[in-house]
DNA sequence: GATACTACTATCAAAAATGATACTTACTTA
DNA sequence: TAAGTAAGTATCATTTTTGATAGTAGTATC
């Protein structure tokens, strides 16, 4: 059996592609509660991340169709950032993997 | 609200380090069919994805406690890749993500 | 006039992930 | 004697991702 590039075709595959980077799955998370502007995103992103990774990151979600992005004419400037079509429906794997999530930290804690 | 390290706290955050690297959802789906032997394996990954990456991503995913490495003691070598217990529970995900994934790659179509 | 505000981009450096290649073990088969 | 087998590891190069820093716009406030 030839090897392919499944992107587009094997749903697991597609979805790996579409989740990379550190930070999408809680980026998805946090747009899920709703719509929010960019520099709350920030404030509420977790550690370290720079609004430059962000920034990135908000680019790519957006060209893969799972995000708006809404700019209004405005100063100083106001941008909102809000779940697609697409995105409200990855909501069914936000809830699997807060289920699973908090199994495994549930699991990794009774074993140290 | 001080920006703390959210991993072994929040589903997400945890979730998503654990599933880093581009192949680990496709591994786990291969796996959820059953114990799978090393070469195996690497003939049904898609693309061109080199055993030395397929065996990285193995021990990784083994120490973070979702899959088992059973090594028979015999000659040529035979190892089998298992769900662990925590990584069975894992497939309410892969569920959601063949749903999911499904339904972006047809919005995607329809798009261009 | 200087500073603050929001939402960035550009550029370069640093870190992390992946790939290519060679090598290993211990036995079996040609 | 040489090659084949399965399941790797070690090492180094390359690619990809992320981080740090500086800079931009147009207005409002000190």
């Amino acid at each position: 059996m030839a090897k392919k590039n499944l992107f587009g075709v094997c749903p697991y595959v597609t979805s790996q592609k579409v989740l990379t980077g550190k930070w999408s799955i809680y980026i998805m998370y946090l747009l899920a509660k709703g719509p929010i502007r960019f520099n709350e995103l920030q404030r509420q992103m977790p550690e370290e991340m720079t609004h430059t990774t962000l920034s990135r990151q908000l680019k790519t979600l957006e060209e893969e169709g799972l995000i708006n992005r809404i700019e209004y004419a405005q100063i100083p400037p106001k941008v909102e950032y809000s779940l697609s079509e697409i995105g409200e429906k990855f909501k069914i794997v936000l809830d699997a993997l807060e289920i699973w999530g908090n199994e495994y930290i549930e699991c990794m804690k009774s074993k140290k």
